[in-house]
DNA sequence: ATGGCATGACAATCATGA
C-alpha cells in the first residue's frame, strides 16, 4: 500500500469538521496536517476524529492559529517524539507540530502571514522562517525521511500566482519571502508538487471575496516539501480543489502527496 | 485609496487573514 500525506488549512476546524469528515471518508489519507484549527486543545474534536479512524496530535490556542496532525489508525501506529513548538524560538503562537511515525519525521507548520511587507508582522514572519530553517537543518541530519507540510504563506514563483504583476513585491510574493522558501529547499528538501508536470494556474488558496475561486484568481501557498529519500519515493502530488467548491468552504484546498510502498520499510542497513 | 468575505470573541464592532 502506498502512503498518502496531506496538508489543509481548514480556517476553523469547528466549522470545517463536516467537510473534513466527508473528505476523509472518501479519501482516507494516512497523514493529515491541519492549520488554523482556531481552537484550544480542550475543545479539539478528538473523539469525532477517532470515530473516523484517526489518532489526533494537536497544538492549539483560542481564536487564532493552531495546528494538528491526524494519523490513520488502520495503517499507522502511535506517534513518537511529538514536538509542539519550535525549540529555541520564543513564540506564543501555535504554529508547529512534529512527530515520528512509520520511520518518517512529519512536520506540520502554519507560517505567519506577514500582513504587509515591512510591517512588524512581516519581520516576525521572516524570523519565524529563519528559526524553522535553523531547527530543520538538524532534523534533516537526523531523519533521512522527513516531510514538511503546511501553509507556508509564500508563493514561490510567478507561476504560483494568478496575476504575477499585480502581486509583484507584495506580501506572500516578496523577494525575502521567496528567498526564505528557497532556503528551505537548500536544506535538501524538494517541492513535491513540482516533481511532476502540473496544470497551469494550479493554486491552493483563493480569496473569499470577488468570486476569486470561480475566476481562478488564486495563489499556491500550501506546500509539501520532501527530503531526498521521500522525493524519490513520491509518485504523485495534487491539489484537491473539490473542497473549495463546497458550501461554506475553507479558503484553502488540500494538497496530497502519494509515496511508494517501500517508504514504510525500515531504513536500509549501513554498508 | 479602500473594501470586498469569513471567522472568532462578544455582544456592535474589531482583529486577523492572504
Amino acid at each position: 500500500m502506498a502512503l498518502t500525506l496531506a496538508t489543509w488549512n481548514v480556517n476553523s476546524l469547528k466549522v470545517r469538521l463536516p467537510h473534513l469528515s466527508t473528505w476523509l471518508a472518501t479519501r482516507p489519507v494516512d497523514v493529515v496536517c491541519l492549520q488554523e484549527t482556531k481552537m484550544s486543545d480542550d475543545s479539539f474534536p478528538q473523539q469525532e476524529l477517532a470515530d473516523l479512524g484517526y489518532r489526533s496530535y494537536f497544538a492549539g490556542q483560542k481564536t487564532y492559529n493552531g495546528v494538528a496532525i491526524l494519523l490513520r489508525a488502520a495503517t499507522l501506529g502511535e506517534a513518537g517524539s511529538v514536538l509542539r513548538a519550535l525549540p529555541e524560538f520564543e513564540d506564543a503562537q501555535k504554529r508547529l507540530i512534529a512527530l515520528d511515525v512509520a520511520g518518517l519525521r512529519v512536520v506540520c507548520a502554519y507560517f505567519p502571514n506577514g500582513q504587509a511587507v515591512g510591517s512588524e508582522k512581516y519581520g516576525y514572519k521572516l524570523q519565524w522562517i529563519a528559526a524553522l530553517a535553523a531547527w530543520l537543518r538538524g532534523e534533516i541530519r537526523g531523519h533521512e525521511r522527513l516531510a514538511l507540510l503546511g501553509d507556508f504563506n509564500v508563493a514561490p514563483e510567478a507561476r504560483d500566482v494568478h496575476d504575477p504583476a499585480l502581486w509583484e513585491g507584495q506580501i506572500l510574493c516578496s523577494d525575502a519571502e521567496r528567498e526564505a522558501f528557497r532556503g528551505l529547499l537548500a536544506l535538501g528538501l524538494h517541492d513535491a508538487f513540482r516533481l511532476f508536470e502540473q496544470p497551469e494556474r494550479s493554486f491552493t488558496w483563493w480569496d473569499y471575496r470577488d468570486l476569486a475561486f470561480r475566476r481562478k484568481m488564486g495563489l499556491r501557498i500550501d506546500h509539501i516539501l520532501l527530503s531526498a529519500a521521500l522525493a524519490q519515493a513520491c509518485e504523485r502530488c495534487e491539489i484537491d480543489v473539490e473542497l473549495r467548491r463546497l458550501e461554506r468552504p475553507s479558503d484553502h484546498a488540500p494538497v496530497v502527496a502519494t509515496l511508494a510502498e517501500g517508504v514504510l520499510r525500515a531504513p536500509a542497513e549501513a554498508p
